[in-house]
DNA sequence: TGCCAGGCCGAAA
DNA sequence: TTTCGGCATGGC
């Protein structure tokens, strides 16, 4: 079990006891497209309708503003994937792939990264948006969506933020609207799966209660979702941590270190965290490569 | 300016 | 069953 240690601290929670967690990664890591860092090395998004900051002081430290011991227990500690032992994750990945240095390698890397668990309709829309788009551009389009059909969150009687909208507020805009805030294509897709999702055709708490096979051919019934995107949405947004969601980068990888014949379940049960680990490797060793 | 992006759909072979 | 063009848009 995750052995973390919170305290109260006038409005923030202070959490110390903190390994393989980075702020700086888990947040630019591309799972999560809502927060945005400051030139300080903290970052700020919106989650569970508010407003949230987050600061590392320390390796092994983080504050979190303007909340409570209460609701890091029973929010943010899941949200960030604190709640996860992730020495044993890495101790057990490190055992079942122990000649394989790529994986050694992401390992080392990435190894602040830890995969969230973000609301699940939010992660599944996000998804949606994201296919055949890049990162800066999928955070607009979900900040512009946002602004435009999700609730507004004040703070001192001011619009500070505005929460992920609901399946119904989507439905409600209807696909003109959807596509105005720069969706393209995939402005029916994401109308789709709201309606299927406000009408209750496809219901979330159960895709959560199934396996993942079961899970992902549940979301494939929305008209835009693959099987990469629901791969996705399972991996950051429903806790599966055996979805492997494969991409071009990921596919690069594969193509590179592990051949033709390669299935995920090489990477054992927790084969969607060595994925994140292997994709943010490959970006990382492109980005040098650019700069050099 | 052109390539590419956390892909998927639908038609054709 | 597999292959491939088309799709909206803007970051780089």
């Amino acid at each position: 079990m995750s052995d973390v240690m919170c305290i109260q601290n006038g409005n923030d929670v202070i959490v110390t006891g903190i390994n393989n967690f980075m702020i700086s990664q888990t947040f630019d890591c591309g799972q999560c497209f809502r927060f945005d860092s400051a030139s300080d090395g903290s970052v700020r998004g919106v989650a569970f309708g508010r407003v949230i900051e987050i600061l590392q002081p320390e390796e092994d430290t983080i504050v979190i503003k303007n909340t409570t011991v209460s609701d890091f227990d029973r929010l943010l500690k899941s949200y960030l994937g604190l709640d996860e032992d992730y020495c044993e994750i890495r101790r057990e990945m490190a055992d079942a792939c122990s000649a394989d240095r790529a994986l050694e390698e992401a390992m080392k890397v990435g190894c602040g990264i830890r995969i969230m668990k973000q609301d699940p309709w939010e992660t599944l829309c996000s998804f949606i948006i994201s296919q055949n788009n890049n990162i800066p551009r999928i955070k607009g389009i979900i900040k512009t969506m946002s602004e435009r059909f999700g609730k507004p969150i004040y703070h001192e009687g001011e619009i500070v933020a505005y929460d992920f909208p609901t399946p119904q507020s989507i439905c409600d805009a209807g696909v003109e609207s959807v596509f105005a805030c720069k969706t393209g294509f995939r402005a029916k897709y994401i109308i789709d799966a709201a309606q299927k999702v406000a009408s209750g055709e496809i219901d979330l708490e159960k895709v959560a209660a199934m396996d993942t096979d079961a899970a992902s051919d549940e979301l494939c019934k929305i008209k835009g979702v693959g099987k990469k995107v629901a791969a996705c949405s399972l991996l950051f947004g429903f806790g599966k941590k055996d979805a492997f969601p494969i991409d071009v980068w990921v596919k690069r990888v594969l193509a590179k270190y592990y051949g033709e014949d390669f299935s995920p379940e090489y990477f054992g049960r927790y084969a969607g965290i060595a994925q994140q680990y292997l994709f943010y490797y490959e970006r990382y060793i492109s980005s040098r490569e650019n700069v050099s």
